[in-house]
DNA sequence: TGATATTAGTGGTATATGCCACTAAATAGG
DNA sequence: CCTATTTAGTGGCATATACCACTAATATCA
């Protein structure tokens, strides 16, 4: 019935659709134990990188979270319609702007807190503690400014 | 500039989040070296998914892809628009419909292979042969139903 | 066999994300 | 100081992906 695959399984071969694949997993688990509530845990996410930031510009969000900016653009809008971020210009550059989270957002975060230490600890478990550790130290590498300038310059030899 | 962040960066909590921004990152430089072709990278995915199983129904396919049955829906439509997939209802259960690449699908997918390769090795290269087959290792067992399974039974104890 | 439950897909709606074209603001050169 | 260039965001458009409600077809079972 599921097909299972011979020899090539993509997954084992493009590092690409692997991640992404794991990606759609972890947002369905993670998804499911944080609820239908106010916040998707993708919206999680974003609130915590704003919330450890301080009040980032779009740009340097955009950066942090490996994110286009416009996409950034988009995906705050939500977020500031219902009120858990706002925005506010620079006051030294009127071309930045700067998010932050509102007492709203903080206190929606605040209420996920638990449910999301509680997929976490799952998680954790499941693969161990120092493999999932681990695991994250890779996925950072690989998210770094870093990562991506060693990527593009692998290409000049080849 | 960046904000580097003190204690709490996300991507060394949140596996789903350091997963997701990994999954950006790769996917703007697979992407890149894709190129701007008449297919993306996550189109290369599915189709290769979908070569790799012959003649898929949906439902098995968006089991293999770990993919919510109507996105998997959503996102063929372009594809079938394009002509690089045709679908068609099963002679036995005519609730059932199977999807398999055209001819055109498959050339263009083949013409790919060479820049996906050239990105893979990068990856590879960079992350160490090795390293970077036991990520991908890891990767497929969280995207594995089994991991599904044990992480929903991970919650009956807590 | 007929009522009921289950299964496979579809369409709508909403978020997630990227690329491109465009604007406003700041900066670099001359 | 004025112009050319670079920088930060915005808006449009397209794909990616999820959840829900609904339909059609099959399977169950009294």
């Amino acid at each position: 019935m599921s097909t299972t695959r011979k020899e090539t399984d993509v997954w084992l071969h493009c590092s690409n659709s692997a991640v992404r694949r794991a990606a759609r997993q972890l947002g369905q688990l993670y998804g499911g134990v944080l609820g239908t509530g106010d916040l998707r845990s993708t919206q999680f996410s974003l609130l915590s990188q704003i919330a450890a930031s301080g009040a980032p510009t779009l740009k340097s969000l955009a950066g942090d979270m490996v994110m286009d900016l416009s996409a950034l653009g988009h995906t705050l809008k939500p977020l500031l319609r219902d009120g858990m971020v706002e925005m506010q210009p620079d006051a030294e550059d009127r071309r930045v702007k700067r998010v932050r989270l509102t007492a709203k957002g903080e206190a929606r975060r605040d209420e996920m807190m638990a449910a999301w230490r509680d997929a976490q600890d799952r998680f954790d478990r499941l693969l161990g503690k120092e493999k999932s550790a681990e695991l994250r130290r890779t996925l950072a590498h690989i998210g770094s400014p870093e990562f991506a300038a060693a990527f593009a310059a692998a290409g000049k030899d080849a």
